[in-house]
DNA sequence: GATTCAAAATGACAATTATCATATATTTGA
DNA sequence: TCAAATATATGATAATTGTCATTTTGAATC
């Protein structure tokens, strides 16, 4: 996988942050980024860290976590195609909240802190793109404590299968199309892993999902949308 | 509680987002924003609404929260001198996702959100302030988060008393300063109101800390810190 | 200061979820 | 392709937390 040498070429800016800059600006970021590679399960950025700079994705699917006592694995959110991670921790000026891995094999591009800034600074556009990025994912945030702090782990797990659906999509034969443990997946919900695997096979039983080894595919989602108590 | 009519010389400006703006950005927000009061327990913003502005408190207590399943109020945090009500959901131009009630009596000023933009357009600085706001506060819902998932009532119990004692401060009597019930406590805790009543008990026989009606103070922080699992 | 209402406290019990043990299945890599 | 490693599945049991009922206390209002 080649990524384009200039981000005006880029088929990814389109829906990233990046998405509106004039083609000077793109131009400029095009000249400061350098492209890097992760291989699948490789730590990108370290929680407590200080990053020196952000990372654009370019392909592949990284997760977010924060460790928890005892080294368990948070999982907050993923990230994708044309998503930024180190932002949060660069503009905050703190260290990294949560550390970043990769779940496949995956491309990004590396934008130096000191350009970040630059192309903040000379594009007000970029910098209320970064604002209204930070606020929408504050509010799925919110939304998130709320489920964790109000539904009980079958409802969160119907919640989470939902949401893996939207951001991956389904691969040809209709399973959500990322590659995740039973682990992980307890890791996002907030719960024991036997505790998701014990739920996974009730809602196969149930007939709202079915599922091959590690490969899940929603059957009934109106159904599951219901579980989940998402009336949107 | 008056408010100064000019912005350039309301003394919550210092800790408020405002606080490196030009003398000249402050005086146009005088000229556009204007004065509002809210009485105990006063809802401020309704959840799911469009907001038409933002609020900037003065002085007074309020609580963020959302709505779960049944109604039970899931309190996200606090708001106080110098903080801001409603920008979220005006940058990332989406409904409120929070409500908003007075916890006492409040004095705030509202900017009309045309203003608020502009601004934000004519002084980066305070855009770039609003950006690192919303970042740290991404950060700090990161850390919410992982402590509704992973750990227990009575761990998170300790660590939203350490959040509170450090938010609100203490009166002269040592307890925390702010008035809340045991209810509104399990709202933000996650947890039924028996269980907060249940281990507030706990934590006082075990001398970590003492109440009085309502009233608490912190009589040992560093147990209940490391009880938290707060490792800072 | 008495009355009234709301909140806190406590007990008994039920439901949910976690933990540990072990069996089975699925990946992964040589 | 087979063996080894890892992940999934399931049962038994324990721990945690929630729910409902009732009593006690505290706060607010007249």
């Amino acid at each position: 996988m080649d990524i384009p040498h200039q981000c005006q070429f880029c088929n990814r800016q389109a829906n990233s942050a990046f998405h509106d800059l004039s083609t000077e600006g793109l131009a400029e970021i095009s000249q400061l980024k350098t492209c890097v590679s992760f291989r699948k399960g490789q730590v990108i950025m370290h929680e407590g860290a200080r990053p020196q700079g952000v990372y654009c994705i370019h392909n592949g699917k990284v997760k977010l976590y924060t460790l928890g006592t005892e080294g368990k694995e948070q999982i907050i959110r993923f990230v994708t195609s044309g998503d930024l991670i180190g932002y949060r921790s660069i503009l905050s000026d703190e260290p990294i909240s949560a550390s970043a891995t990769a779940l496949e094999d995956t491309h990004a591009c590396y934008i130096p802190k000191s350009s970040f800034f630059k192309v903040i600074q000379d594009n007000p556009k970029f910098s209320l793109n970064l604002l209204k990025l930070s606020c929408h994912e504050l509010g799925e945030a919110g939304k998130m404590i709320t489920s964790l702090a109000q539904k009980n782990v079958k409802e969160r797990l119907a919640e989470i299968l939902l949401i893996l659906n939207t951001t991956f999509g389904e691969d040809e034969d209709g399973y959500i199309d990322i590659n995740l443990t039973r682990e992980e997946i307890a890791n996002m919900v907030g719960t024991a892993t036997e505790s998701v695997i014990r739920l996974i096979s009730e809602l196969r039983k149930e007939g709202y999902i079915r599922s091959k080894g590690k490969r899940i595919a929603l059957e009934d989602r109106v159904s599951l949308r219901q579980m989940a108590a998402i009336y949107e």
